[in-house]
DNA sequence: CTCATGTCGATACACTGTATTGCTTCGCTG
DNA sequence: CAGCGAAGCAATACAGTGTATCGACATGAG
């Protein structure tokens, strides 16, 4: 369980916080993954012995939490546009980027509920920008529908990113990159539309797919905040 | 060693195929979580050495995917209805109860690209019912957008899960669960609109939760692939 | 100056995924 | 049947992990 307070500081100044802890464990994620991340190289790089760190983090996972609100603040956005469509797809697009910039961003999406101060900030915000709307019932089942959208899509993207990157291929070779065994599977000709998919599909770029899909879920938000 | 317990010369206990290592894995997972998998002890539970399996397997990440393939074939339905936003909706509804049964898999869904054949004829079947109804393109976004939503759903659901396990409490207390950091948060009054939903709001049960999301995500579907 | 306290670095432990090594046993050849 | 090559398999080894514990040292109080 985490716990957000900043514990009382040392008596002198110390050289370490949570921030710089976080910010460490941030600067190895974005550059290696999640799996860089280790208490140890935190603390090498912070020139710290690892075991200095339990006295801001209790565990982990607790970096994890901490990462992960840290880089909400990216999401917060700066003004209030008073469309709420215009709000959500801004919140929206904002979580795209900033899970762009931080990759393990997506491995952590959705993982464990989010109650660091920067995620609250943020449901609050979209929480707001329907306050009004529709009953309360109505306007939470908004605000998760779009979140869990949100949550899958850029899972999916990010997933897709790596795969093309680990194989070097763009995705209009996949099938080839993962080898002959999934071309194999489609040429048995045991999945037709599947393989139908694959070779006569053509292939939007991640962006114009994100935002497509979410302008259909915030359709069918809009039809259920404003009844006809 | 007395003369009895001679022979016993086979004592070859184990055929030790994938099939085997995959399901001792399902099974480590399914009591104890993806984390309670280890090579080891994976090996252990087949009376085998730890090495011995990478004659099946070439790395535990291998071993994931394969266990998130072998879970895909409870997915898969049986029958095909004909009416596409039925077999969709199926297709949710066993997704997440084949989730409720392994939550591990929620940890894995959308995380890499699935293709194995168990998955391959999931999607198969997917792309089929909506097949024609539109071209390959919206298709296409349709089958995204509708499991992206299922793969934010799910695992947010499960996130919640074991958020209550693990405080044994309630969705109703969660605010006092996870102790009095987010109340106090919430009574400093910056979160206005969250504050009303965690005190106002109504906790509806995730099944009907997950099913009316689903509802809209789909409303805004067929809205795409018939339009007026 | 002495003593208590509490912070911090080092050490330690149980465990992880995986590479390597060496044995053992089997089937084939001469 | 003797011997040998090969192949499968167990054990060992290694580098790394998260975290508990312990001992030294510095700093404050009396």
């Amino acid at each position: 369980m985490t716990v957000w307070d900043r514990p009382e500081p040392p008596t002198r100044p110390a050289p370490l916080d949570r921030e710089r802890i976080v910010a460490a464990a941030i600067a190895l994620a974005d550059e290696g993954g999640l799996e860089a991340v280790s208490l140890r190289k935190v603390a090498a790089q912070l020139d710290v012995g690892p075991m200095r760190l339990y006295g801001y983090i209790s565990t982990k996972e607790e970096l994890f939490d901490l990462m992960v609100d840290e880089v909400y603040a990216e999401i917060l956005p700066e003004g209030r546009p008073d469309d709420w469509r215009e709000m959500l797809r801004i919140h929206a697009e904002r979580t795209r980027r900033t899970t762009l910039r931080h990759e393990w961003l997506a491995d952590l999406l959705g993982g464990r509920p989010t109650l660091g101060p920067n995620a609250l900030a943020v449901t609050e915000s979209t929480l707001a920008a329907l306050d009004g709307l529709a009953d309360l019932d109505t306007v939470m089942r908004a605000v998760e529908t779009v979140s869990a959208y949100i949550t899958g899509a850029l899972r999916r993207e990010i997933a897709n990113v790596r795969a093309e990157r680990a194989t070097g291929l763009s995705k209009r070779d996949w099938q080839r990159a993962y080898g002959p065994h999934v071309k194999r599977m489609l040429d048995t000709g045991r999945f037709p539309a599947l393989a139908k998919a694959v070779y006569d599909g053509t292939d939007v770029d991640a962006e114009t797919s994100f935002a497509t899909g979410l302008d259909w879920v915030l359709d069918a938000v809009a039809a259920k905040l404003t009844p006809a």
